[in-house]
DNA sequence: TAAGATTTGTTCGTATGTATC
DNA sequence: GGATACATACGAACAAATCTT
């Protein structure tokens, strides 16, 4: 039912390459959940009929792409395990490495989903929730002197976007905003988009997100969606400022 | 100024994991472009002075990321690719095997992301790219019979949407309705998305993909929104009459 | 602390496969 | 076809990490 679609026109698939999908396919045929053990390498090497070298290189496959892990050691080998956020984060990265994204790009997107974030999120947080927001918030609570407080201020801002997508229960969702907030952090950390200090944007910028906060504590749903456009519109306007290009690198992990 | 970033909390890395970051670093030192080659396995044994068995499970991981191909014989090696955006749907969709997706958090992606797509392209599209989408919206010209038949015009109207997708200049818009569109698709094709067939939906379905190519044609943002957000809801009405998880498996390469 | 057991990690030598000239 | 230049794969040995006693 599975594991045999997909295999169009794939000509010439190395060994490990193979072997990893196999391996995939055995994790899959047994509903394994993360946690859960993989054969031994000598156990792997008699499934599969292969070397050492080539069952390492098939691990080393799916370590990449964050399906297992491995420990060594008594009681250690290779476990299935769920692709974190920050991974998936890191290889989609990669993919726009060479894509041209411009700040235009991502705040068409920032401005279509943010304040349907916010909107979903009325009335759905905990108190922990809100304070923890609040204090993101109000973590600057004053102008930036220095390009560098600006700098900080900047990823402080960004770092509330990111925390409130992962309050969010649709997880797709939830990805996508914090994708563009990790995006942009680090657009603000290699580029110079955190200068001139602006302090007009600043107080604007923060005031909105303390509205938001009591939005979203009151359960004011329409509220909170109007308050995010509307910093959108302010956050944009501070970017836009800004060279258009994202810097082409390759994300770390 | 990169590759020394990101490097909190990560204690014991694997030496073919650090030989794997290592080539990245020297790859994006030097600036190289898809189809530029790197240094042959002899020449990274000498460079990172360790064994061809490290040498390989490194290139397997950047492979297996999309980073690099190889390819054997005289002239061949490994060299820079660009990371298609298959692979990227892939190992993404990786990340939303254990994640609980239902129809409903797509929706609410789509109802907000969809229509902005197409206000963006009205009067953007060549010639030759509005008659293939209006091909692609008269595949089927008739109301489904059969539910095979309610299959395959639910797998056609989503390639309507990726399609239109990828002609978007936004290639982080373009991706993510891209991606929810092949979600979908493999939704409609591993559960029975499909039936019962519902003659009235599919004609207002049709028709609101034939007024959306025209409105693009005729270059009405407007129009072209409002139509997009009219066919969301129809479709959502479709799809909502079915299960709400998404099949839990992990999407083959 | 120390020794032993278990499992992955790494190296080396050799042979084979593949594409180009 | 043969020579060349690559990657691919195997097997045996040893190193390192980690758990148990």
């Amino acid at each position: 039912m599975d594991g045999g679609i997909e295999q169009r026109g794939k000509g010439k698939r190395s060994r490990p390459v193979r072997v990893a999908d196999e391996i995939k396919q055995w994790v899959v045929e047994r509903d394994l959940k993360p946690g859960d053990k993989l054969p031994n390498e000598a156990e792997m090497i008699a499934l599969f009929a292969v070397s050492k070298g080539t069952v390492r290189e098939a691990l080393r496959i799916l370590e990449a792409q964050g399906l297992i892990v491995t420990r060594t050691g008594p009681g250690g080998g290779s476990f299935v395990d769920k692709v974190s956020a920050e991974r998936a984060r890191s290889l989609l990265g990669n993919y726009f490495y060479f894509q041209e994204l411009s700040l235009a790009d991502i705040y068409q997107m920032r401005k279509a989903l943010e304040p349907e974030l916010s909107a979903s999120l009325a009335g759905k947080l905990s108190a922990d929730q809100l304070d923890e927001l609040e204090a993101l918030a109000r973590h600057h609570d004053h102008p930036a002197a220095t390009s560098e407080e600006e700098k900080q201020q900047h990823i402080a801002s960004l770092a509330f976007h990111a925390r409130l997508a992962e309050f969010a229960e649709n997880r797709l969702l939830a990805f996508v905003i914090s994708f563009m907030a990790h995006i942009l952090t680090d657009m603000t950390v290699y580029r110079q988009l955190y200068d001139p200090p602006n302090v007009e944007l600043w107080r604007r910028g923060r005031q909105h997100q303390l509205e938001l906060v009591g939005a979203l504590r009151a359960g004011q749903a329409q509220s909170a969606r109007r308050i995010m456009a509307s910093h959108m519109a302010v956050a944009e306007e501070l970017m836009a400022t800004q060279e258009a290009k994202l810097a082409r690198r390759f994300i770390s992990d």
